[in-house]
DNA sequence: ATTGGGATCGTCT
DNA sequence: GACGATCCCAATA
């Protein structure tokens, strides 16, 4: 169990994808396995970086391994890895979580005990992510970071269920989803 | 099982 | 001033 190193982040936004997959994103003390993401690139007219760095996409701007975070519809969070280097403006969509430690504390915010963490505004609600996340640093192990992602040791899928992301109205046809899986 | 509408507000045009 | 990298519930079949 330890914080995903910033280099393994370094990459373009649709390899470390997959690279994030079976990682554990942990929230103290929550924690859960990371099953679907989407990759955003610069030149991605899906992408929040599409249109150049603004207040609110700066961090996706910034140093790899850190957290974009931003609230959609006025009332979702959703959470993005930072990828590349430093100006590129890729980051790495969190999509779904399979729960696996804090199932109460979940359960307590989301105000249910199905479905805790299966969307990219779920899991933030359900880990209790919101914009005072913005810019935190996920690959850091002192002082006490208050969330990180980790390396238990599973590997990524071999082969990922891929597919069109979700919501988007512009590069609808570049298939940066992927997914674990259904496990068994 | 599937569909459709409403909630809600920060950000950029 | 419009709209978005969404979610949930109610209504329909």
């Amino acid at each position: 169990m330890t914080p995903i190193s910033r280099s393994v982040l370094a990459g373009d936004a649709p390899a470390v994808a997959r690279l994030l997959l079976n990682k554990v994103l942990w929230v103290g003390p929550c924690a859960g396995r990371i099953v679907e993401v989407e990759a955003y690139t610069r030149d991605d007219p899906a992408s929040h970086s599409f249109r150049g760095v603004t207040k609110r996409n700066a961090a996706m701007f910034g140093q790899p391994g850190h957290l974009y975070v931003y609230l959609i519809y006025g009332m979702h969070h959703c959470a993005n890895v930072v990828t590349g280097v430093e100006g590129d403006g890729q980051a790495v969509l969190l999509r779904a979580l399979a729960p696996i430690d804090g199932v109460d504390e979940m359960a307590m915010r989301r105000g249910r005990t199905t479905k805790l963490t299966d969307g990219p505004g779920t899991l933030c609600h359900a880990l209790g992510i919101d914009r005072s996340f913005d810019g935190a640093d996920l690959c850091a192990t002192t002082p006490a970071p208050r969330i990180v992602i980790l390396d238990d040791g599973m590997p990524p899928p071999e082969e990922p269920l891929t597919g069109p992301r979700i919501g988007i109205t512009r590069g609808v046809e570049i298939p940066w989803r992927f997914r674990v899986r259904a496990s068994r």
